[in-house]
DNA sequence: TGCGTACGTTGACGCTCCACAAACTCAGAT
DNA sequence: ATCTGAGTTTGTGGAGCGTCAACGTACGCA
């Protein structure tokens, strides 16, 4: 495997507060890897035996229930741990998590997680700053789906979405990677028929524009209005 | 205030692994004090200046939307730790804690946070892995709210109460604390109303018994049943 | 170039479940 | 003892949105 550079991981949260040497051995003891698109990086319910970085992509993390529906828990954007079941103590990761682009991750066996906690000052504090974050939204979704009707959470997911992992094209913000209607019914407990309708709909009055797997907000305060910024 | 006994705590999971003199130390930091039936502990968005253990009673840990509506986001029993901001690097709570019933609970500032997960073994890795649980029973609920009929998300929440909150009693198995129709209805984004006619449902076919407050499954196999475990 | 398949659109229908409404019951207060 | 309000029950109507269905479209592969 090609030698790793340091300024990889400088810049990133859990090891800004790292030294160069420090960030070395970090590398040192990663593993790097290449997934296509649409690829399984692990499973949910099997040991969770790594934790991983997501350098480059991007990656939904996937929940099936008995029925063989599935809900996308998260989309985690470059430059953040998943995977980490062993800061939670588990020993089973809690969902899948599947590729939307291809991607690159770093990888290190669970063994170092308390290691990496005890020695590296920030790494702890900074991974739990990202659970925290990752629970406050979770909540936030649940009061969504409690409370909101299907127009506002699809318009707030879509907010989600540019904001986390947005890039600017000319005329509005895009999704960072590719989406179908299915996915983002997926993330909003609808059905993919009332996505593309609302979708239709949004297009017909400027707010978005959308092409098969590409989405592209150009009026995102509309969004916000209909995601329940009013009343 | 009455000093209070090392009993108290060693029993608990944060504090299984410390010494008598340990915990000594713990509890001469807390202070111990006892709320009412229906009182507000701490409010949603205010500064998380200390983080809490409940000695006795039960916890609703509460969100408000903007529009004033409210979602049970979780309940706490007895010897868990509540309010714990600081583990997940906020400064604020992410929501409300408001009592169920009469309870006691300890409580230390937050400063003390950082030198309790230095200073006393297990106690951070406990107190991860309960916050690991919670994850896991937040994307579970999300799952339930995005693809479940109210009957089984209801179901599956009254389940959920008698498993972690559950008193045996002739018959059956109550919930630990009083809770109403509304409270059900918050924690399954429904109505009060469905709720009320589930109920009635289920106790014509002697599935559950209730009274005002007070609910008590007396065929926990029904309710597993209707909450998914058929298919 | 053509085909197959995944993705997207659109319409019709109808069931769940919410909103609105009204009445009943019980607990606690004065 | 009566009152008051919170909690609960029950009925009715309607709409939002899921389901079923059919068709259109574009990408990728041979």
């Amino acid at each position: 495997m090609a030698k790793l550079d340091e300024s990889l991981l400088s810049d990133l949260p859990p090891f800004s507060r790292l030294t160069r040497g420090q960030i070395r051995e970090i590398l040192d003891q990663a593993s790097s890897k290449r997934y296509d698109a649409e690829t399984e990086i692990f499973r949910e319910g099997y040991e969770a035996d790594r934790f991983f970085l997501l350098l480059d992509g991007h990656i939904r993390v996937v929940r099936t229930t008995a029925e063989g529906e599935q809900i996308i828990a998260l989309h985690i954007p470059p430059g953040q741990l998943f995977g980490i079941a062993p800061a939670l103590q588990r020993d089973t990761y809690p969902a899948a998590a599947l590729t939307a682009s291809e991607s690159i991750a770093l990888s290190w066996p669970v063994r170092l997680w308390e290691p990496f906690v005890q020695s590296y000052p920030g790494f702890a504090t900074e991974t739990y700053k990202t659970l925290g974050l990752r629970l406050d939204e979770m909540q936030t979704r649940i009061t969504e789906l409690a409370t909101q009707a299907v127009e506002r959470r699809v318009a707030a997911a879509l907010l989600r979405l540019v904001h986390q992992s947005g890039s600017p094209v000319d005329g509005g913000v895009e999704v960072a990677f590719p989406i179908t209607r299915k996915h983002i019914s997926e993330m909003t407990g609808t059905t993919l028929h009332t996505v593309s309708r609302l979708l239709a709909a949004w297009e017909k009055v400027g707010t978005v524009k959308s092409a098969r797997k590409r989405i592209v907000v150009t009026d995102a305060q509309h969004l916000s209005t209909l995601s329940g910024s009013e009343c």
